[in-house]
DNA sequence: TTCATATACGAAATCGTTTACGTCACTTTG
DNA sequence: CAAAGTGACGTAAACGATTTCGTATATGAA
């Protein structure tokens, strides 16, 4: 059912049940009650792809994911993440375009997007540092909001990012206060921007404290549980062992666990661990009193966030880039004690 | 740039500059070679709007992913899924649609994507046993693939599925072969498709060898860390408590290996453990020899094969719906081993 | 009565492609 | 040499909406 079908069928013009489904003030209450339930009965409903080439506006979003090529590795957030997105975009009649690419080509898809017209504007995931993607966008005129940011850019662009930096200060203060000087960090890759805040955010705390950062104790990489196995594995062997960990994702807190464990020793007492929780909603951290102590901010909420910012700015584009700094909650769970006489 | 612009700049009408750049034969050489560089030199590329209203394809696939109301779970697999899949649709030159959607809504959301042409075909996540969807789509008339199978549906649709069946039959082979008589089971949610196939290749397998089924050896729930560990915890304070598990997914593998180490015991030897692993990137089962022995089978090649089914059959309406059982491998690691001596 | 003003609707252009038909200048064929 | 092809390109009609102008009728004011 089309609208030259409907609008026959009603002994109408296209234009007339046009407005009347758009809600127009130039029609009868009457009609557009008839309009209205010859639509539903039919259950007519524009095609996407007409009323975009009309209005000039695509209503979808498009989430560029990139997946590195040497490891393949897809990031497990971005499940929970999109499926936050996607409830304010289908509030709003919008629709999302995904694309999964590799990190070569990502500057292709990004121009492809905007000249097939596919798209109203994207989300920039997993942004490095300088990352060459913002310039690009603003370059090409795609609107665009970044989820994190990349420090080394200057323009001004909009962004929603956890407070990275600060998260992992109160995570290193506590284990400090709780009287941790070996303090190990199991963090993302290097040129991720969240993990260069997260290891500034603890280096800083380290110093503030009169601990020097050990760089045996500092491991960067794909946040697999293998990874978090590995480096715990490889730190617990060292003359002299962290008494704390801090991992920056739960699943390299497993693989941490899984290390510990296996050197026979018992977690929040003879190592303590605090990990940055995103709550993915098939990795809950425990019940009542959560399994790992925590920094924790939920990652569905930010993509639902990011949403909104980028349909508003969409709506009327802003003169100022928007920016909001999301603050991680502390939880206190059963993997951190105090610090062990070795 | 548009088309218009383009065969102007070219002195040629729209309709050379169409059959030029998408291949027709009757369009000399030369100007084929003028007009494929002018439209590199600019950058154009057709849009994907006014390209399905003239050709009434949308040039995309929706996929429509459940997420249960009650627990809000996402399920993680998804992700690499979909990193398969989108692979095949880019080198073909489709988009990809995606809807989340809570389970009580999902027929609209299958309507609304006939009704508004927005793509060509779907997949069909999570099936479940009865699935109505399969129904649904047939009656709408929208191509589609499922990934699993919808035991019950006796019309013959298009599918990519697991032998799950087998798969959970060979593991618990494995395991009454080390002597294991007392084997538990922790599930997905009884609905859904694959986890009625696994408990069947579970359960035949004990009958076959003379081993009743113990229901307090079976739990069905949400694939959570935290189901794996309650459900782990649970079995394991039984009287007669199991000395192996079978699990359906790395992450309930890991619940469960926190509870049996929680429990002062040791994976491999005083519980032996098998999960089915779908080669998600950031849980690889270890390195050169797996963490857990399971029974493995790569989601993402299934997203490939599935893609690439799907397309097919858009390409061709009129062949038969086609099936693609894959095997999984039984990868033998260190979380097995002999039956204990209770 | 006449003119201005709402009110409620319609005709036709438009968005950017594809594609069914023409058209026109050259071969080729019998 | 006339008829029939063929090669290369153009005209214009879709596709399914929105939207810019109109237009006809009813209403109110002068």
């Amino acid at each position: 059912m089309n609208l030259k079908q409907l609008s026959l069928e009603l002994g109408l013009s296209q234009t007339t049940v046009s407005r009347a489904l758009n809600g127009f003030p130039e029609v009868s209450e009457a009609t557009r009650n008839r309009v209205q339930l010859a639509a539903d009965r039919h259950q007519y409903s524009p095609s996407t792809r007409a009323k975009g080439l009309a209005t000039g506006k695509a209503l979808a979003i498009g989430h560029v994911i990139p997946v590195s090529t040497k490891h393949e590795t897809m990031n497990p957030i971005f499940g929970d993440f999109i499926a936050g997105a996607g409830e304010t975009y289908s509030r709003n009649g919008y629709e999302m375009l995904l694309s999964i690419v590799d990190d070569q080509s990502e500057d292709d898809v990004y121009r492809a997007l905007k000249a097939r017209r596919s798209v109203d504007g994207v989300v920039v995931h997993g942004p490095r540092m300088d990352d060459p993607r913002i310039a690009l966008l603003n370059e090409i005129g795609l609107p665009f909001v970044v989820h994190g940011r990349a420090s080394g850019v200057t323009v001004p662009y909009s962004w929603v990012d956890v407070n990275n930096r600060r998260a992992f200060n109160r995570a290193a203060d506590f284990l400090i206060d709780l009287g941790h000087r070996r303090i190990g960090l199991i963090n993302g890759l290097e040129g991720m921007d969240f993990a260069h805040r997260r290891r500034n955010g603890y280096m800083d705390t380290l110093t503030a404290n009169g601990i020097a950062a050990d760089p045996a104790l500092m491991r960067s990489g794909e946040m697999t549980e293998e990874f978090g196995y590995t480096s715990t594995r490889d730190m617990l062997a060292l003359r002299d062992r962290p008494t704390a960990l801090m991992t920056s994702s739960m699943i390299l807190a497993m693989g941490t666990r899984r290390a510990i464990e296996e050197a026979g020793l018992t977690i929040g007492r003879d190592v303590s661990v605090i990990t940055h929780d995103d709550e993915l909603s098939y990795l809950r951290n425990g019940g009542d009193v959560p399994i790992f102590t925590a920094t924790r901010s939920s990652v569905r909420d930010a993509g639902r966030r990011l949403a909104e910012m980028l349909l508003a700015d969409i709506a009327n584009p802003f003169t100022q880039p928007q920016t909001e700094l999301l603050e991680a909650e502390l939880m206190v769970g059963q993997s951190t004690g105090p610090a062990p006489h070795l």
